[in-house]
RNA sequence: GGUCGGGUAGCUCAGUUGGUAGAGCAGCGGACUGAAAAUCCGCGUGCCGAGGGUUCAAGUCCCCCUCCGACCA
């Protein structure tokens, strides 16, 4: 109960910062890990991988104070994925904690945040080269959306009225399941009675949408200011394409299109703060049903004044 | 000044031979266990530019006004 020694037992483990793209994450992660002498983990699908950075919003290297981890893992041509993210996002939990240190995790994937903190069992099965998958995939791209989904229901008809036919990844991911010993319809299960793996507090950056539009507008306006199409040029030259989660990200598949002559860069521009802006909203509907977390009014922008209010809401939960 | 187009949902536009309107995009809501910045689902009342007329009934026909565009002077 009496926090004699700076690193008090009774604090929780993990301090989680949440939120929508453009809310203010990293600033107000890196202020508290410098505050209670912590090292930040991001929690970002994108930021992961070497030479996104303009794009990404990732912090530049100079701009960090304290150690991150979980930037620039692989290369945009490599495959990443959430159940590849748990095992290392806890390993830094458990190197950070050990040097006497704060984990902070931080970012806007919300399925890596779950993925690090709750109790998500992934499976077994092949990482690369999945010939299920590519089997599947190109059935529906034969067949069409309708005729996988009925060889689903025909094999596994408990995941198959779970899955809305025309959502053919995951369809195609049910099959993959199916080969790895359990079935979609277990794991959904498991969803809604998943026990916290790690201990954790949950703060979400809580912006109005018109704040964050007018925010987002600026935001991919300086990225493009920053160099972002010299950037996709550059990554483009490194085999960018080969890639199959990197080259989805938003401000590089515009830009990609730009440069193959398919569209303007003001047009470009204008579909990356809209799909952006609908991303902040996907977020958004996710990290609401998320009760744990508690949420802090952002719409000033003033990261020692959000940091302020979360020691306090640390202090006394 | 004249002729011809056009003025319909936030935007781009459909609206068949008159029966009070519908798509895409945006927006809003939602789902989510190995691509998650991905993938997928749901939600469409708007003085049909203003006014008048014909008609049982007008976005749809007629008159007039107005605004935008093109062309002719």
């Amino acid at each position: 109960m009496f926090a004699s020694a700076s690193h008090s037992m009774e604090s929780p483990s993990v301090i989680c910062v949440v939120g929508p793209t453009a809310s203010g994450k990293s600033d107000l992660a890196q202020t508290l890990a410098q505050t209670l002498d912590g090292e930040v983990v991001s929690a970002d699908s994108m930021q992961i991988y070497r030479g996104m950075d303009i794009g990404t919003g990732k912090l530049l290297s100079e701009e960090r104070k304290v150690p991150h981890f979980g930037l620039d893992l692989c290369d945009p041509g490599s495959p990443y994925s959430a159940a590849l993210y748990q095992p290392y996002a806890r390993a830094c939990f458990a190197d950070i904690a050990q040097r006497n240190k704060k984990p902070i995790l931080c970012g806007g994937t919300g399925l890596y945040i779950r993925s690090a903190i709750d109790d998500f069992d992934f499976p077994k099965g092949e990482q690369q080269d999945n010939p299920t998958r590519e089997y599947w995939t190109a059935f529906a791209e034969t067949y069409g959306a309708q005729a996988l989904w009925e060889e689903l229901q025909v094999r596994d008809q408990k995941s198959a009225t779970l899955i809305h036919p025309n959502n053919v990844r995951r369809v195609v991911r049910a099959f993959e399941m199916m080969e790895e010993g359990t079935t979609y319809a277990e794991q959904h299960a498991h969803l809604q009675v998943m026990p916290q793996a790690v201990p954790a507090v949950l703060f979400g950056l809580e912006v109005s949408p018109e704040v964050l539009a007018r925010r987002i507008d600026k935001r991919v306006d300086t990225m493009v200011e920053s160099g972002l199409v010299d950037e996709v040029k550059s990554l483009l030259q490194q085999g960018f394409r080969k890639g199959i989660t990197a080259p989805q990200a938003i401000g590089y598949k515009e830009i990609v299109a730009v440069l193959d002559g398919e569209r303007e860069l003001d047009d470009a521009i204008e579909q990356i703060k809209t799909a952006t802006r609908r991303y902040a909203k996907r977020q958004r509907t996710w990290f609401r049903k998320d009760h744990r977390i508690m949420w802090l009014p952002a719409d000033s922008g003033n990261t020692e004044n959000l940091a302020a209010q979360a020691l306090t809401k640390l202090a006394r939960p």
